[in-house]
Order: C-alpha cells, then sequence, then structure tokens
DNA sequence: CAGGATCCAGTATGATACTG
DNA sequence: CAGTATCATACTGGATCCTG
C-alpha cells in the first residue's frame, strides 16, 4: 500500500470532478437528447402516436435493442408516453408528451439544418482532404 | 454449405439495407453533430475565437484527445477554422466560420432546452422510478 | 406483436507519455 | 503551448434466441 501517492490523489481529484460534472443535470441531459436515434425518434412521432412495429419500420436501421432502449429512456424522461391495448396480438402505442412536444421545434431544426448543409459540409471535406494529401 | 438459406437471405438483405443507408448523408451528418462536444464547442466558440487552452479550460471535462479530435472533425467540415500563429509558444486559436455560426442558433437552442426543462425532467424521471419501483 | 435476456465486436473515450 | 502516439477499457450497438 505505499506505490501510490501522486497517482492515488490524481484519481481522487478526477472523482471528486466527475462527481462535479454529475451534479450538472444540464449537461447530462444535453448529452442524452445530442443522440441520433432521440431526434429520429422524436420527429418520427411529429405525425402523431405510432405502434412499435411502425416506429421500427419508420426509422429504418434501428435495432430491436436500441428502439426499446431509446423508446424506455424518452418514457423515463417524460418525452413520450407508451400506452399498451391489451389485444390478441399486445398493441403499444407511443406518442410525444407536452414536453417532447416542446422539444420537437429543435430536434426539427438540426434535422433541417443537416439536410439544408450536407452539401456545404462535403465541399469543406474535399477540400480539407485535398489540402491534407 | 446446405446449412443457411434464410440466415444468408436475411445477411443479403441487411448488407443491400446497410448501404443504403451509408449513402445518406444528411442522416450521418445528423449524428456527428448530435455530438456533446460539439455542442459545447460550437456554444463556447459563439463568443469569439478561443485558444486551444482556452477551449480546454472553458469545457471543463473535455481531454486533449477528444478536444482535438472534435476540432479537428469540425475544421473538416468547415464548421471552424484553425489558426496557427508562429511564436515562441505556439499559438492556435479556433474560431467560427459563417458555416458553423450558422449552426449556433440551433446549438443554443438544444442547450437552452436542456438548461429550461431539466427541472420537468428529473421530475418525470422520479415518477417513472417510482412506479417501477 | 412487443419486447426481455444474452453474447460479442467495434468504437468511443480516457489516461499516460512523448514532441516540435 | 499545442498537440501526437499508444495503450487500456468502458460503453455502444447489433445479432440472436426466447417469452407473454
Amino acid at each position: 500500500m505505499a506505490t501510490r501517492t501522486a497517482t492515488q490523489l490524481r484519481a481522487e481529484e478526477r472523482d471528486r470532478y466527475d462527481a462535479y460534472l454529475a451534479a450538472c443535470p444540464a449537461r447530462k441531459l444535453l448529452d442524452r437528447i445530442s443522440d441520433k436515434w432521440v431526434s429520429l425518434l422524436l420527429t418520427a412521432l411529429a405525425g402523431g402516436p405510432q405502434r412499435y412495429s411502425e416506429l421500427s419500420r419508420t426509422i429504418a436501421g434501428v435495432s430491436q435493442k436500441m428502439l426499446t432502449q431509446t423508446l424506455r429512456g424518452l418514457e423515463r424522461d417524460g418525452l413520450v408516453t407508451r400506452t399498451v391495448t391489451a389485444a390478441v396480438p399486445v398493441r403499444v402505442d407511443y406518442a410525444l408528451t407536452p414536453l417532447g412536444a416542446s422539444l420537437l421545434p429543435v430536434m426539427t431544426a438540426i434535422k433541417a439544418w443537416a439536410e439544408t448543409n450536407i452539401e456545404a459540409v462535403e465541399r469543406a471535406q474535399r477540400a480539407y482532404d485535398q489540402a491534407g494529401a
């Protein structure tokens, strides 16, 4: 128990530091909503409620795991609701809450920015790669 | 070589499918700008150019690697510029391009949404966790 | 239909040490 | 000061099988 002094101190500082970061919930929330699947899911629900299977088809490329996981997270954050209808094959609908709807414009704006500026970005990339080579 | 029919067909479909997704650059761009460090860096540069070390202090918690990596990506995408000033200790300034500035309002909006609605989200989380327990 | 559980590969990220 | 290079790893995300 003597081979650690500076290293341990640094680790302790890091822990305290991480704790501080964890104490800043806004940054964590920012990280959570800065997620590909989140933006795609929220915009997918913009047109109204959708079933699980509809979403998986709309998003196209999302795995069961990511779809379920992201939906659970959004439900927990109060951004979407999950409604189960008992039937022969179970039916589950997801819909935006008012809180989720309030985030929608921003998500739409990001998506729109990406679609609008993709060409400019690609031009910049080509120029950058040219200069580098 | 007869133990695969449905499995192989599914794999082939998936490959074709993934190729299609890769061909959609807007989704890739959306994923790239939906990054924690990107939003933090762009908003950090909102007030004007900053040096590398200033940024690392402003962002607080970012590692050298992530900082450099994210800056390089943003530079390649044409969102920020990198200006090297030859001096005794080298000086490097980063600044937003017009393209980067055009993304700034959206990034600011996300950050603001997170800060505004963090409490509502936390309430929702507590309610969700209560119900689950 | 709508998941839950599990296994596994790839990537993202951090810590550390070294350099012009 | 402003990185680069390397190593180690934690976490993401996909594939697969199983269930109410």
